[in-house]
DNA sequence: AAGACGTTCAACCGCCTATAA
DNA sequence: CTTATAGGCGGTTGAACGTCT
């Protein structure tokens, strides 16, 4: 029956498209406080939802799960988005993995509808941060090289073992183990991991306390929107409602290898950021979250590494592989 | 006031990898 | 080993909204 060919993510006849509802996300909420986020493929089944399993994926990921942050990227969250950029390419996900409370899929709007302009804007005045822009030549992998997951990630523990050994050779600040920070962007680029293997029986409380602001969130649904907000105006209650008191959300995620478990005030984004190493208890290799951290504080609060920086990506792929193998 | 134009961002598409059968 | 499938990712789209003329 099955030709050779790429199988529907989903069957097609019937699927409802385009957004969500908030019945649906309801819907999908309630599910997922029952079960946990996951297989997927079951989701529209037992919910009765008209949408295919990725469409409830993404909607979870990048909207309802607990503990994100929307809009309003501080400047440090936009500072370490273009250096995580010119270090990993368009790697939303490994870079949204650096950034917990945000999802690839923001990090990517924002990007292309914010940075990239400001970019090229700086970049055509001629002053430079030292950045290296999308689509520059010595840009690490976005533009012309393969896409296959493997050599990406080879792409970007070349360009973390160039700066680490950068970062040694410099020592202007004491050398913490940045050797060994290869691991990151391999796991973040394997969220799945997380929503997968993520214990969330683990989490569980957490989710419920998460859930109980949901409900919450359910009454306000029932009134009318608020007049002056535009179309997520119950999206964003529900966000604010949800970041506020998940204080202690053990977030699912599938974005990276993190989760949420600080306090989320607005602007807390990068203290998360820095207190990531207590979160990472849901997703194991304990060590491996630290590490990487201590390496990016380097580089990202440290102007001089931005110089560094820009050294190591005017090196080219060829040259560190060469080397290699 | 209204139409044109620009911007934002949620959601979709299609490809990829991992994995189960 | 091959095939089928689920999940994940990055690129792209288009509706909604904002700003300009």
């Amino acid at each position: 029956m099955h030709n050779m060919g790429r199988p529907p993510c989903c069957d097609k006849i019937g699927i409802k498209k385009g957004p969500w509802t908030p019945e649906e996300d309801i819907s999908l909420v309630s599910y997922i406080q029952e079960h946990g986020p996951g297989n997927w493929r079951a989701v529209p089944t037992n919910t009765g939802l008209m949408r295919c399993s990725k469409s409830c994926r993404l909607r979870w990921t990048n909207y309802l799960r607990p503990g994100i942050k929307r809009g309003n990227f501080t400047e440090h969250e936009e500072k370490m988005i273009i250096h995580l950029q010119a270090l990993l390419g368009n790697r939303w996900a490994a870079i949204a993995s650096y950034l917990p409370q945000r999802t690839d899929n923001d990090i990517k709007n924002y990007w292309n509808t914010h940075l990239k302009k400001k970019l090229k804007q700086s970049d055509q005045s001629g002053s430079d941060e030292g950045v290296d822009h999308e689509g520059h030549s010595s840009s690490s992998s976005s533009n012309s090289h393969p896409k296959g997951q493997w050599e990406r990630r080879l792409q970007t523990d070349i360009q973390m073992a160039k700066k680490a050994l950068c970062d040694a050779l410099s020592l202007h600040k004491p050398a913490t183990a940045t050797t060994t920070t290869l691991v990151v962007p391999d796991d973040a680029t394997k969220p799945s991991s997380s929503s997968h293997h993520q214990p969330y029986n683990h989490a569980s409380s957490s989710y419920a306390s998460s859930y109980e602001n949901i409900s919450r969130l359910m009454e306000n649904w029932m009134k009318p929107p608020n007049s002056t907000n535009n179309s997520p105006g119950y999206y964003s209650s529900f966000s604010n409602m949800v970041n506020n008191n998940t204080s202690t959300t053990g977030s699912s995620s599938s974005e990276g290898a993190h989760s949420t478990t600080t306090t989320t005030t607005q602007d807390q984004g990068f203290d998360c950021f820095l207190t990531l190493n207590s979160s990472k208890q849901y997703y194991g290799s304990p060590s491996q979250t630290q590490v990487p951290l201590t390496l990016l504080e380097n580089w990202l609060f440290d102007d001089g590494a931005a110089q560094c920086h820009e050294d190591l990506m005017n090196m080219s792929l060829e040259e560190s592989t060469a080397g290699l193998f």
